[in-house]
DNA sequence: TTTGGCAACTGGCTTGAGCCAGTTACTGGC
DNA sequence: GCCAGTAACTGGCTCAAGCCAGTTGCCAAA
């Protein structure tokens, strides 16, 4: 009996290659066949074996090069963002940011650029967690994150006008050691407890040329309440960051 | 002056319907030009405005569904779980599990299955987690999440034999009643700390086809391992959930 | 030795054609 | 009134061809 093999073309070249990729016949980093290479061997048109690659690209499995060819996505390591992020103890023992931390433990070059400082209106989700009215002023903060000048995260603050007042919070966009925390502190609010709300999705084309980011990977949100000692909100931070690049690690008491 | 928008065709196509999508001119669940209308209205081939749907669909943004047209994604409100669903007092209360409280909310049937209770190898991650060899024997459950008979999330949990015993997480299926961490407590476990490592990527045909994923939508893959009041690790949980129907939500101290 | 340019590779995008396979609504026969 | 069949729609996939645009290495001219 013949084996008609009823996958079709297109599927049965990802299949394939998928199958080496995870076989680790196609290592990390490596480059497949051409488009006009895979065509010819399975005795179909070039745009069926670049169908082929088109679904392991938007399975996140390889990265296009124009003119230079098609590759086995590299799995870079994860950076933790672990919720010690926001510990106090290791704010004051290393003067180091976590963000700097594990860019550096993994012989990475870590840089962050504030690119503004200035009011504007609270977006809805945002004033719902400060206990705002939508679209009230607040100073917004605009973070990026940068390991070996690849951006990694980007993280917009809002922060209330009656918290940052005339604070270096609301004017200035390099704030010193210790953090946006210690900040914080010098004005009276010490973070306490956090909420922070995850979820995932595909990139904006925005995001997709702001974080430069590669096909078939998604980005997380997270959306940062910080909560000082009598409970009360203070600050939100929405962090959106490449799904290939970063991690979260939280490690929490149960509470009641 | 002409412009001659210099955008490819296809581009051009998927940005005009994707501006429709984001100003609410095609609303939620609305039905897109069929591709053939489309080529038409733009004057090109049937397969470039295919190839703009594509670019959409990657994106998320709209699903296609065989002879009946391609239609903007609704947003379905995300599922959170949050990080009180280790709760005990909660779990006392109520007497249900936080995933049927949230679908409850939502107006949705919750259901759950307990597909597989066996032994089995320990991948090396969990095996890392739980202080064991890697491939050494674990009871592994495998759990099913559905809302309206559609599956929201798996989770596969892995115990170390000499935690399980011979008691019902090692053999039962149905675990009674105040979940699997009632079950722990009466082998003399008490969850105390939890550990969540959080991280999204792309699902797998495997996992595409188990969660019936629409195109477009990432997984988030969430690791979990429970600590007991001696602060070792008695369990370890591998969920992994559609990214476009579940979100999660911490709330915690800041410790140090 | 250096440098400029070309040839031969790579993927990017489009065309226009065809056939297949779901879905839907209408229509004619019972 | 019901039901089966069909026509006209939808997307799914493939083909064969062409042109464009990056990249790379080689080779000849300066």
């Amino acid at each position: 009996m013949t084996d008609p093999d009823k996958r079709l073309p297109s599927r049965r070249i990802a299949d394939d290659l998928r199958a080496s990729i995870e076989s680790g016949e196609l290592a990390s980093g490596a480059k497949l066949p051409s488009e006009r290479d895979l065509a010819a061997r399975y005795g179909t048109a070039r745009n069926t074996a670049r169908e082929a690659i088109s679904i392991l690209q938007t399975e996140g499995l390889v990265v296009a090069q124009h003119g230079r060819g098609v590759f086995v996505r590299p799995r870079t390591p994860l950076m933790r963002l672990g919720s010690n992020r926001y510990s106090r103890r290791l704010r004051g023992e290393t003067g180091l940011s976590p963000f700097r931390i594990e860019v550096t433990k993994q012989g990475r070059t870590p840089k962050t650029e504030c690119r503004s400082v200035e009011p504007a209106p609270a977006p809805a989700d945002v004033a719902d967690r400060l206990g705002l009215e939508g679209g009230e002023p607040v100073i917004r903060r605009e973070n990026w994150y940068f390991a070996d000048d690849e951006p990694v995260q980007v993280g917009v603050t809002y922060i209330p006008l009656g918290v940052a007042g005339d604070s270096p919070l609301a004017t200035a966009k390099v704030l010193g050691k210790g953090s946006i925390y210690a900040r914080f502190e010098d004005v009276g609010y010490v973070i306490t407890r956090i909420r922070e709300e995850i979820s995932a999705r595909m990139p904006s084309p925005d995001e997709v040329t702001g974080l430069a980011m590669p096909p078939g990977v998604p980005v997380i949100e997270v959306l940062h309440t910080s909560f000082d000692a009598d409970r009360q909100p203070f600050e939100v931070t929405r962090f959106v960051m490449r799904g290939d690049l970063n991690g979260l690690d939280y490690n929490m008491p149960i509470e009641d």
